[in-house]
DNA sequence: TCCTGCTTGTAACATTTGCTACAAAAATCC
DNA sequence: GGATTTTTGTAGCAAATGTTACAAGCAGGA
């Protein structure tokens, strides 16, 4: 997406530096002010929102190529983040400081246009979600969530526990392991311990 | 916000016409294209998400000032819109073509400041729906939607039926009945004949 | 006024989800 | 191998939501 835009990708990576984060650190917290804008070269990021409870639910992923738009719009208007991103896989990441961003911003189209193509696919993520969330069962949630694990992590084989499926879908474990069980049984899927086989 | 940039609003002026829309009347279906981005300058629209079953659900409002963000983004790179808007009360609306919104894009920051600006507070509000659907039960859900309609309407009398906000927030009527009579039995509102009064 | 259609109330029951409690199975550590 | 921790299975019950069915109340037109 940006590859096309030379001179904005000279300009970014003399201005800017790659840093490696592990799996697990948190590149944004809600209600921080975001500093900088991330952008993901490599490694896969999750995107949470948290209700004062402490409760969370994942959003979306961050993939390959992209970035946290919320980092990016808050980030340029100097407001606290509305959501946490978790790294989940080791990610390389280069760090746009709010200033450079907003030089951008004056000076490249490519750059505006990476970012609403970002918000545009973003918001589409969350329309989905609301959709499913508003007209279908848990069940429909959670087949949708494996999918998407699947996608992005390029597998059908996913190693994970139910606590963690819980914990993303905003459910407890117990009705995570009675809806796989479910799913299980109409065939969508094949369960072994720690490890989720999607058909 | 966009009354700061003189000259932006000279140009937007001399090369559009303002349309009186009717309420009901359908600004924009979902699966089609949109040829324009529209202008709330008076009236209330509200945008609907819709799934292959044809139910549908209310996402938020679009208030005089605002824009259809999905209109717009999808306008500027021409794909199919997944929304749909529908004019609430008497609105007039500013109708920029898809070819001059890419002309302001290029020419004036102001309109790409507009143009984030209410992507950022549509985002916002989805991110909140998708909070209370997962966290809460539907009486926040009903609750947070009678005062939502209560603020942009101005009025603590909501003139309406249960059907109606049944039909918004993506639930039965029999459970909308229910829930408001609870709601009323808590103290949060009255019930009256087409009407429900918030306290 | 009466009739009709729209709106609301409500009961009874099915399904879904949440919650508690406990046991079995697998992995990890010593 | 044995002890401990983590993960999974599952039962039983409570609460929330969806569904069906029907009756009563209200509003507007003839």
């Amino acid at each position: 997406m940006l590859a096309k835009h030379q001179s904005l990708v000279d300009e970014l990576s003399s201005n800017t530096q790659l840093v490696v984060f592990k799996s697990g650190d948190v590149l944004l917290k809600e209600g921080s002010y975001a500093r900088y804008i991330p952008l993901v070269v490599s490694g896969l990021v999750k995107v949470y929102k948290e209700d004062e409870a402490g409760n969370e639910v994942l959003l979306y992923y961050i993939n390959e190529g992209e970035s946290c738009i919320m980092s990016a719009t808050y980030c340029l208007h100097n407001e606290k983040s509305e959501v946490k991103a978790v790294v989940e896989h080791e990610a390389e990441i280069v760090l746009v400081p709010a200033s450079l961003a907003t030089t951008l911003t004056r000076k490249y189209l490519g750059w505006n246009e990476f970012l609403f193509q970002l918000f545009r696919n973003k918001y589409s993520e969350l329309l989905h979600i609301i959709q499913i969330l508003t007209f279908e069962n848990k069940d429909k949630r959670l087949l949708d969530y494996l999918h998407n694990e699947s996608k992005l992590k390029e597998t059908t084989v996913l190693h994970t526990t139910h606590q963690k499926i819980a914990d993303d879908i905003g459910a407890t474990r117990e009705v995570v392991s009675r809806l796989l069980k479910k799913l299980e049984n109409e065939g969508h899927l094949a369960l072994q311990h720690r490890k989720i086989i999607l058909h």
